[in-house]
DNA sequence: GTTGAAAAGTGCTGCGA
DNA sequence: TCGCAGCACTTTTCAAC
């Protein structure tokens, strides 16, 4: 599905394109063919490009996790027994579904990762039942955000 | 815009269409009301109403940072010299592009942040002249992201 | 609150330049 | 390769249940 381009043959209406719909995904075409000033389908023929390019990986909703009852966003540093177990601990974090992201990172953990928790209680069984309990993982750091004051997409 | 309702009174069907919509915000309306054997005006309404409660935020492209140049994915525990210039820091560093996300937070940390750069050379210049360099910040440590393993949205 | 259908607007495809 | 126009589909609205 994924076709061969370099990866830089964007020239600035797909740059423009991308911005303005990472800022908001319901924007429709035909508004963005006018701002830029080209036809609807010239947006349509430059949005497939990138589709085929893996740039863009569908759209998904921004929603807030606080007004559904997941009250504690946390972050988590991770300490592996031995660094080789990268993939098996992986595999295994896959299953808890209170992890948002996780990235093998530099540094002082080994493994670092966001989980959204609904309170304290369902926080402590995540963390003492489906992570600590895990093979290979010598321990954890939370972090616990207590404001989120920055959330956007980058800016090109 | 933003009427008040108890943060609680989703039904089903309200988390139905959540759960599907958040893992793709372009599947049909119409679709959705296939599955859960509904009419398309319901979903309608109770989409609407999901905004209305600020459930929904909106909707955003998913795309590949790696793929347009942006090849750092980082982490920025931030000490401040004192903790109440928090919001006053907040207020400056929502002028730094690169941070895509900003906790205050517990633990050693007075704040979080995730920034993404182009390179390595990106990076110092956003840690050098525009994070560093800021009044009420002590000094910060950088967590590499040399893999995201896992980018999803909660289950619910 | 839900339904079903009608009206308005959007996305997609093929032809022409 | 790009732009235009027609068709199919989706969203949105509304009267009735």
């Amino acid at each position: 599905m994924e076709k061969n381009y370099s990866n830089y043959d964007l020239d600035n209406l797909d740059i423009q394109i991308l911005s303005i719909l990472m800022q908001d995904a319901s924007i429709p075409y035909t508004e963005i063919a006018k701002k830029l000033i080209v036809s609807g389908g010239t947006i349509h023929v430059r949005m497939k490009k990138m589709e085929e390019m893996g740039i863009i990986h569908g759209s998904n909703l921004i929603i807030n996790p606080q007004k559904i009852g997941f009250d504690i966003t946390a972050f988590l540093g991770i300490y592996l027994e031995k660094g080789s177990q990268y993939a098996d601990a992986v595999e295994q974090l896959k299953n808890v579904k209170e992890i948002v992201e996780l990235h093998y990172c530099t540094g002082q953990y080994s493994m670092f990762a966001k989980i959204i928790c609904r309170d304290t209680a369902h926080l402590r069984k995540v963390l003492n039942e489906d992570i600590q309990s895990l093979k290979g993982i010598q321990r954890t750091e939370t972090i616990i955000s207590l404001e989120e004051s920055i959330r956007r997409q980058i800016t090109l």
